[in-house]
Formats: C-alpha cells, structure tokens, sequence
DNA sequence: TCTGCACCTTCCCATCATGGTAAGGTCAAG
DNA sequence: CTTGACCTTACCATGATGGGAAGGTGCAGA
C-alpha cells in the first residue's frame, strides 16, 4: 500500500506520516523499487493507534510512551492508566483557562449595548477603565 | 521608562513587547541618546490593552482590530461585540472539542484496573480493538 | 511509443506566540 | 576603573501541521 492510501485509510496525512517516520515515531517505512514508501497491516495499524491518541490530544512524545507500552507483553495497566489520568489533568486546566476566558467575555457582552454608539464596556474593560469582572 | 520596567509593570515580556514593535501591533518606540527604548503612560497603557486582550484568548490580528476601535471614537459598540461574540464562539469550539476528548478518555480511564496486570481497555481503545465509546 | 496524469520523492519555508542565547553597548554604584 | 544590571540586535527553537517546488515513477489511453 502507498502512502497516499495509508494516509485516507488512517486518517493520517501522507505530510505526517512521513514526519512521524523522521522522529521516528514509527520505524522507516520497506521501500519498494520506485523507492516509494509501502505500507502493510501492522503500519496501518500503528498509525491508526496514533490518530485515535492524537485525537484525545495526546502529544506526540506522550504517543511514543503510549507505543511502548501497546508493544509491551508485561506491562501494567497502571502505567497506561497514569498516562491517561495526566493528560486528563492537562485538559481539565485547559478548560477551566477557556471557560474563565469565556465567562468574562459574555460577562463584558451582555453588558455591551452592541449599537451604533462607541460606549463600549468591552473596550473599558480591556483599556483597564471598568473592572473586569473575574 | 525602560522596557523592563514597562514589561514588569503590564505583565507583558520584553520580548513580546519587542516583538509587538517589529510587526507593527505597537508603534515604534522612543529611544534614548542611549538607543534604549522609552515608554510613557501612553505606551503602558496600550500595552495594558494589549495583555488584556491576549489573557482573553484573542489573536494578534484580532487584537490589532481591537486597538483600531479603541482609537477610533466614531466606533459603533456593535463592531467590538461582534468581535468578542465571535472569540466566544470560538472559544466554545475548543471547550465542546476538549470536553469531548476528556469524556472519552476518563471513560477508558474507569474501565481501566491501573494494576500490575497488562489487560487495558485504554490500550485496547487506542488499538481499535475496542471502540471507543462516544 | 509517446503523452498525460496521478502519484510519489526530498527539501525548504510558513504558521502562532513565545522563549533562549550570544555578542556586544550603556550606565550607575562602588 | 570595574562590576553588574540593564539594554541592543540577530538568530534559532518550540509543536503539529500544511504548502509548494523540482523532479522521479507508473499506468492507461491515443
């Protein structure tokens, strides 16, 4: 299979695929005589386990110790489990950050006439003239 | 004052103010006999604006917008609202697409024993040997 | 056989906001 | 006159991804 396929079958762009060969979080691709890339059932695989973690916004070092543990016979579920929990942590601050963000700014909006007028409280606010409201 | 002063007093880097200078968000700074660069109550304020707007969540380009309502006193309320409402908007993007990945993954994370054991439905999910559930 | 087209190759550059570092200039206090 | 804290510019790095150029490969149809 050529990397054009192994990408719309994965869901990996060709791009990334062959970025992901060049950090080498996935081995050198066999070659076929053309020197195109040639992809079989385990690359296919290993590249779908890397866009479902990237999907759930895995990093790609966080991928690599994810691969090494999908490799591993013996390792604990633990492990697997202390990865995921972390990068749950990560998204609970990530969105706390946002929905802060947001809760001001609707705050700022629902104050805002939104008219032809300039008066704006969202502009104060940022200028530093009202409080913003936290 | 000089710059470190200024970043120290707006909470924005020397480096970002710098920066901010060299694609034109600021204009360019006076400079001492020096050469350092002097900044008024003018140039603090601004830059308060500017810290302000980015602890928002807004984009440089989007900032740049912000800062020509500021300035202009024919602006209409409504401009900047559409502005803030459109940050919102995509600020419940990102929040919908991480509250999203953080189901998923605490999901798999409580299906999961985390012991010594390799059996993990974490793995298994990545591995779409399992589907991930929704 | 030639041609065209779709695919592949490598290499370099861009994004976005930010930080790091190096090599060197300025200035005030000791 | 030295020391140390500040400043200057210039270049490189991040992370994940895409864009594009210049050129090779392979197949199908005229």
């Amino acid at each position: 299979m050529q990397i054009g396929e192994a990408a719309s079958t994965t869901g990996v762009s060709a791009k990334m695929i062959r970025h992901y060969e060049s950090i080498g979080l996935i081995p050198n691709a066999d070659r076929r005589s053309s020197n195109y890339r040639d992809y079989g059932h385990h690359d296919i695989h290993r590249l779908g386990f890397i866009r479902r973690a990237r999907d759930l916004g895995f990093a790609i070092e966080e991928i690599r110790d994810l691969l090494r543990l999908w490799a591993d016979k013996h390792r604990s579920s633990a492990d697997v489990k202390l990865l995921a929990e972390a990068r749950i942590a990560e998204l609970d601050g990530k969105i706390a950050l946002l929905r802060e963000m947001r809760t001001t700014l609707s705050t700022l909006c629902e104050a805002c006439e939104g008219d032809h007028r300039p008066d704006c409280p969202i502009i104060d606010g940022l200028a530093g003239e009202a409080p913003i409201p936290k």
